[in-house]
DNA sequence: ATTAAATGCTATATAGAGGTATCATTTTAT
DNA sequence: ATAAAATGATACCTCTATATAGCATTTAAT
């Protein structure tokens, strides 16, 4: 019942740049500064970027950015990418279809309370978490 | 985000034979109410029997059924069994010390949303799942 | 007694997440 | 031009959850 590492690594480094936009970030640096394990870092970089939620450069000077506006990237949209959402949407036993007649005691209370953690994933930007933290 | 399939079956197990008290059900007969691979169903009921939530008896006409009664067997139990509940206990973005002093922006929020949860897994017995059920 | 039906136990296989290593390519500084 | 510093790409390793298989032991029915 966690997010996965990839996940945490993901956030991790988007709010870190979050914090430092308009600063092109090495996977070097962003290395010395996150506890990611290097080569790992550099997979999820990659992956961050070809999935266009960050920019990267080669080169001497090169490194990474976020693409978009800190204020355009929601947690949720982080979480679908590295390890989709459908957590959210099955029911608590683990089944598509619950034993209790698709609809187990615990299902309405369940589900209000997953959907406002899902609700607080989609409405929290990057920039939301720059600014509530100053 | 998800519990694991050991504890969704575990859970299913347990509700089943929540519903179906003073009966003996034999792994083959679970095996035929529910959609669990034979073999694994067979070490998760040995996982409960040794952990003291269900009884078993050897030998033909062996079988399963709850140790206790179902009122006294909590949801977050069962989780605390098969996968712990650390998880619950953690910040968000994964790290034990939040890189945001401890504390980042949505930890409040998620806090209260995740407590609900705990809450309700840990003030639900499986005696409650049957009764709402009907 | 013997057999059938059950659990107890344990070894092994499989798949995926996480982690490591290496070479290729690009860009900048000299 | 050349070397250094960076990303791109890819192959492989490892560990764990999940799944499979089979033999040992117990019990009840005959």
């Amino acid at each position: 019942m966690n997010f996965s590492k990839t996940t945490s690594y993901s956030l991790n480094i988007l709010s870190y740049m979050a914090n430092h936009s308009d600063e092109n970030l090495s996977a070097d640096f962003l290395y010395s500064q996150l506890g990611i394990p290097y080569q790992y870092l550099r997979q999820v970089l990659t992956n961050l970027s070809k999935n266009g939620f960050i920019n990267s450069s080669r080169g001497r000077k090169g490194g990474f950015e976020l693409a978009r506006d800190a204020s355009t990237i929601f947690i949720a949209d982080i979480i679908e990418l590295t390890e989709g959402l459908e957590g959210f949407n099955k029911c608590v036993l683990g089944f598509e279809t619950c034993p209790f007649d698709n609809k187990c005691a615990i299902h309405d209370l369940w589900d209000e309370s997953r959907n406002n953690i899902l609700k607080i994933l989609k409405e929290t930007s990057l920039a939301n978490l720059i600014i509530k933290q100053k």
